[in-house]
RNA sequence: GCCCCCAUCGUCUAGCGGCCCAGGACGAAGCCCUCUCAAGGCUUAAACAGCGGUUCGAGUCCGCUUGGGGGCACCA
């Protein structure tokens, strides 16, 4: 085989939203591509009119953009082999489709879909497997040629042999054999002039010169067809890498769009647009789709460039994946875990605003790292650190009680705890520790208590980042000023 | 119904004939740390679907069975 520059290219049909399955196939050729100083592209798919989607493209732009899977050439930025959108390459599959038929290799057919139903429909009843009966198989080339000219609605469909068989190769899967006589005249141009799969992406994969078609595994089935067309026309075939399935979490069944409902009242989504809104980062998002359908013995807490700098693409499973969404979080949270403050802070800061929150960057640079390691998503960062950029905190009454006491008793060390805070000059963490650790001891009671009532005093809320950090950030006169608070709602109890 | 693919802990996977009484990760359980919650550290439970071959030797190769998945459109 020859050495020639890798090309891979993601091919998605703008037809939905973008969801995790798209965001493999492109991740993965995208890999490659990089691995390989090769190139990679995006070409979008769109010769199904009935199931356009307006919007589609855009999403699946934005989302490639907000991955970081950056393509070298597509339909927003050209390149030296467009155009890159197959409505606009009509006349390339057109002429394509009429090559074969001068080759012999395809054929004309007339028939009207009514027609097509009902052969269907008889061979369902006599148990046969349902295929084109092969009518127009057998007009004269010139009489065809002849009714096209003359106006008459047709389809070009291949003409599969109907003898032998053909083999075909899969790299995760090695060789497949297919008799022919198990195989259909599939239309390869539609009577709309567009032209169905089979013939655009060979045509497209071959013009663009794609050296490896990483796609899903619902191709496989058709992968003799597509050796077929390709041979027909006389090409080198590429290799072909055919991608598990993704299974819904319980393992039963083939995870589709459908499933949002069920998957988003836990929490989760399958589509990349609700997953940024629920907070989730790329870089999450990313190593968790990496790592289904791809194996790496350990560390596997990777970022793109680590990724292109272990991806192997025979390291790809062929197996289906049940996808699991505790995973998601795990790659979450470490990818959080692993942002700079300034990062994460910018990152955090749209989510408190639109809450609501008045943030300033000296504070909210504050707050980040004591955050940090409680994230699972970013929006986590309002049940965390929102009482840091309020001036007031409403706590529960109940919950300013410490466990084993009462009210009295709870609003004594609030009391004591007020005195002590107060008499500091600068309520920091170094100052304000030793003195109320000194307080718990003298006083009896134990940390849990004395820093609990604290706690929910100061932050509104029983579990915060650590308690005198936290204080030091919220600020003397507003901890005193809660504390103040608290001690009036507890002796009103 | 027909065709195709897949098969290691609950889940994602490592393993490409001896390095495996099967390794990692998520999740689970326990312990440590600890002002709450996390994070972190340590530990434990947990798998080669079954049956036949091939071989000195099989999780690794072959076949069958079973289970799972996908496909059978003028959709991609």
């Amino acid at each position: 085989m020859t050495t020639k520059p890798v090309r891979t290219r993601f091919a998605p049909s703008p037809t939905g939203r973008m969801h995790i399955g798209n965001a493999r196939s492109a991740l993965y050729p995208f890999l490659l591509a990089r691995r390989m100083g090769g190139t990679f592209i995006l070409r979008i798919e769109d010769t199904d009119q009935k199931r356009y989607e307006p919007g589609a493209e855009q999403e699946l732009i934005n989302g490639l953009h907000w991955l970081g899977i950056h393509y070298d050439e597509g339909p927003d930025i050209g390149g030296p082999y467009g155009p890159y959108r197959q409505t606009e390459r009509r006349a390339i599959y057109h002429e394509h489709a009429w090559k074969l038929v001068e080759l012999g290799k395809a054929f004309p057919c007339f028939c009207t879909s009514e027609r097509l139903e009902k052969v269907r429909q008889e061979q369902l009843k006599n148990k046969q497997n349902p295929r084109y009966d092969g009518a127009c198989r057998v007009i004269d080339p010139d009489e065809a040629r002849r009714r096209v000219n003359a106006g008459e609605k047709y389809v070009i469909r291949f003409k599969m042999p109907k003898e032998g068989s053909i083999t075909t190769a899969d790299l995760l899967r090695g060789s497949i054999t297919t008799e022919n006589s198990a195989l259909d005249d599939s239309v390869l141009l539609k009577s709309d002039g567009l032209p169905t799969y089979h013939l655009a992406a060979m045509v497209d994969d071959h013009l663009m010169e794609i050296t490896h078609v990483i796609r899903g595994s619902e191709w496989l089935p058709s992968l003799p067809l597509h050796t077929h067309v390709i041979r027909a026309f006389g090409w080198d075939e590429p290799i072909f890498v055919h991608l598990s399935v993704f299974l819904k979490p319980s393992g039963k069944g083939k995870m589709s769009k459908r499933d949002r409902a069920e998957v988003m009242k836990d929490g989760y989504s399958i589509f990349l647009g609700d997953m940024q809104e629920l907070g989730y980062i790329p870089e999450g998002v990313l190593n968790w789709i990496a790592l289904m359908g791809w194996g790496v013995p350990e560390d596997d807490v990777m970022t793109l460039d680590q990724m292109v700098e272990r991806f192997d693409i025979d390291g790809l499973t062929a197996s289906p994946a049940a996808i699991n969404f505790q995973k998601l979080d795990h790659f979450n949270g470490a990818h959080i875990r692993l942002l700079r403050t300034e990062d994460l802070a910018a990152r955090i800061k749209p989510i408190y605003t639109q809450a609501g929150f008045r943030v300033d960057d000296g504070t909210l640079l504050k707050v980040t790292p004591l955050i940090r390691e409680r994230l699972v998503t970013l929006d986590d960062c309002l049940a965390f650190g929102g009482f840091f950029f309020l001036e007031d905190v409403d706590p529960n009454p109940q919950e300013l009680i410490a466990k084993g006491l009462d009210a009295g008793q709870s609003a004594e060390i609030a009391r004591k705890s007020y005195e002590i805070l107060a008499a500091l000059p600068e309520l920091t963490h170094s100052a304000a520790e030793p003195p109320m650790r000194a307080y718990v001891e003298q006083g009896g009671h134990n940390v849990n208590q004395v820093f609990g009532i604290l706690r929910v005093a100061a932050t509104g809320q029983k579990v915060s980042p650590p308690l005198f950090e936290s204080m030091e950030i919220i600020g003397r006169a507003k901890v005193l000023k809660r504390l103040k608070n608290a001690i009036e709602i507890l002796e009103k109890m």
